[in-house]
DNA sequence: AATCTTATTGAGCAAATGATCTATAATTCT
DNA sequence: AGAATTATAGATCATTTGCTCAATAAGATT
């Protein structure tokens, strides 16, 4: 017996007519579309197939956005925000755990984010049309993410070297090539990619001897 | 007094009428602008805006390239050609010269070679849109190099622990990161990339137990 | 049930764009 | 110098594409 609810409102209505949404949810659909339509052919798609996709006039995105290009805006911002939780700052540095811990509980998180279909093709889209997004956020990655690494290896670093800051950019690089190579270039990856990022931590941890536990 | 022959000849001259070339050379002249173009623009940049750059009609263009993606198609094989130099599967594995020296000579040449605007741009352009030439160039990168790479510091390994596949392409990634940091995201890198490579793949190296000199 | 509000549609415009075709003039050959 | 060849230009076509606007109907209100 089905006593919690319409059961049936989970369905998909197939419905061929003109469908009436509120408009903040409408908007949300389109930026939803938008970010996956724009992933996978690029921003030079055209509005018609994005509206076809949606299942919807071509004429209506033009009522939710002023233009194409405020279309994209929207996009960039939706995949752009709170990619960067604000409490890593502070749990990298959070000197009561292991340095290596800190580092790989960060990278299996992060690499969960960005390792994603449309984060990877759209920040690479949208880095290769120059988009100011795009810069602030790696600057922003820098200065909160990577700085801090580099002062918690120093910190830690047991060897004679000391890393620099392109050290600490070309670990990063390693790892995120992954996704590069998954989403970008679509060659074969491995599935759970921890065992990469745990081996390539540990070797940069080694080099400046670290202590790993 | 002027005797070695006509330095004029060197002055472009800029006469604006029109200039008949040889076609094998304007077909050139054409791929080459082509190149410089799709690199800044992207491949959906428009074939007259192509056209003014190379101070030529536009319908010039489509008596050398039947449409505008045979052209495309005639930068990616300027741009992939030749790319990977077929000796260095013979120099890197030749024991008779230091790994270390072997790796380090490879990604000194290799990255002067791909960390270049033009190269940069149209293999991550062609990437995202699933250019075959792009897959077939990163099997051919794995297959000739790197799976080599592998198996000379699997022989040169001191340590228990031996590199796998994907550490090798971690290795890569990381030095690739650089151009891709340069090149598409224009961010600040360091002029001389060579000593990010160096000490990258020193401690790789080390993590594998491989004599460093 | 009738009315009102407005989200959505469908037709269509103006500019952009890939591609075509004939006229023109630069270069070569005789 | 004149004729022949053909690389190039200029005009133009057929679609495509971002965008507009008046008409329509879905859902809320009374």
């Amino acid at each position: 017996m089905d006593i919690n609810g319409p059961v049936e409102s989970t369905v998909i209505e197939e419905r061929p007519g003109r469908r009436r949404l509120p408009p903040q949810e409408r908007r949300q659909q389109i930026i939803d579309g938008a970010v996956a339509f724009f992933a996978e052919v690029g921003f030079d798609g055209k509005t018609r197939d994005l509206a076809k996709r949606l299942g919807v006039t071509q004429s209506l995105l033009f009522n939710y956005f002023a233009t194409k290009d405020e279309l994209i805006e929207a996009v960039y911002e939706h995949v752009y925000l709170n990619r960067l939780a604000p409490d890593w700052p502070d749990r990298l540095t959070d000197r009561s755990v292991p340095l290596r811990d800190r580092l790989l509980a960060f990278y299996k998180e992060y690499s969960t984010l960005i390792f994603q279909y449309e984060w990877m093709r759209i920040f690479i889209s949208s880095g290769l049309s120059g988009a100011e997004l795009n810069r602030r956020y790696l600057k922003h990655l820098g200065e909160l993410i990577l700085k801090p690494v580099l002062h918690e290896i120093e910190f830690a670093a047991r060897s004679d070297e000391v890393p620099t800051m392109e050290d600490i950019w070309n670990l990063h690089g390693g790892i995120v090539y992954i996704g590069i190579r998954q989403h970008i270039y679509r060659t074969p990856c491995p599935d759970d990619p921890s065992v990469a990022i745990t081996r390539a931590v540990d070797r940069f941890l080694l080099a400046f001897g670290v202590e790993q536990g």
